[in-house]
DNA sequence: GTTCACACGACCGATGCGATAGGGTTCATG
DNA sequence: CATGAACCCTATCGCATCGGTCGTGTGAAC
């Protein structure tokens, strides 16, 4: 009997989580580590990150759309987030830039649309399986806020944010 | 200031259950609910669920490879499953046509890879928020058995089937 | 040995993703 | 008020995958 050879996933098998949208949430954790509430420029985003430059325009242009940064232009200008880090979660990026979050479209929040695979959408064991995984999922992606995120990368615990007069590295003027 | 439009996914937009895996678990959904342990031929399967007939033998040889259903040829042939539906999760179908469940390759069990997006992966925030989202994708998808899935469907209480002897519709010889 | 149903491989069109090209606009600075 | 660094925007390309089809091969039953 054939055995059923395993795909070899690519890049594109992972799609909630697009190379785009990897390289949006690297830029803007890249904003809260080293840009202490500074306009950062492109290129030395693009560069530090090893994200293609062009690519990043596009990138920052969504993310500002989302109203997640704000930029400055002329020279000294550059990217800035337009909210304390801590007011954004991940699943706000990620909806943003990727659109439904989840799997199957029936099973969507915001983007809800009929498959037309089951005979009655009430029941259909698939449909409500994958709102529980939705439902997981979203629980994950809205309860972590970018800060969180760079606090982890940074080996950062919650008591040097409370310490933040001892020199928190994340300490910075947030105001837009 | 331009609006970023919000992109209208389309069906390719939730590849963790393209297509071809609906199609499977509602083939499979059918097997449980209208087979009654009976070897079922494959037209129709294909006309009751609404399935391309020529893309379902490939989604039935896919099964049958995966060892989770198995085929009887000639006049009075068909397909029936290998196992009790209450041994097969949905992960379990799911893992095999899809391959990964992760949504980064970094953060996937079996078919992990380095995504070389971030510095220092064992500090990266993407991963591990997405590990986490994984794991809670994981537990669900595993703990449902396809049996599960048919009694949803059904609309029928455990209770039914404690009392199998009165007529549990699940009942049936799934000895192979 | 004919029939019926599964097995298998090659193939095709559409679409989305990652990425690039190339120009245009803005604006702080001197 | 010129300059240059930086942002803004549209168009386009190559590639891979996905959904789906065609034609033929193989094997069991009557």
């Amino acid at each position: 009997m054939r055995a059923l050879a395993p795909r070899i996933p690519t890049d594109q098998d992972y799609p909630m989580l697009t190379q785009k949208t990897r390289y949006a949430l690297r830029a803007l954790l890249y904003l809260i580590e080293e840009g202490h509430g500074d306009a950062v420029q492109l290129p030395r985003i693009a560069e530090t990150q090893k994200i293609p430059r062009k690519f990043l325009e596009l990138i920052m242009l969504d993310l500002k759309a989302l109203g997640i940064v704000k930029s400055v232009r002329g020279p000294k200008g550059g990217y800035r987030l337009t909210r304390h880090p801590r007011g954004i979660s991940f699943g706000e990026v990620i909806r943003g830039l990727e659109g439904p979050i989840a799997l199957v479209p029936c099973a969507s929040v915001n983007f809800y649309k009929r498959c037309g695979d089951c005979h009655d959408e009430a029941t259909c064991a698939i449909r409500r399986l994958f709102v529980l995984v939705r439902d997981r999922s979203i629980d994950v992606l809205n309860s972590v806020s970018l800060e969180d995120g760079a606090r982890w990368e940074l080996r950062l615990t919650d008591a040097d944010a409370d310490n933040s007069h001892s020199g928190d590295p994340l300490a910075a003027d947030w105001q837009i």
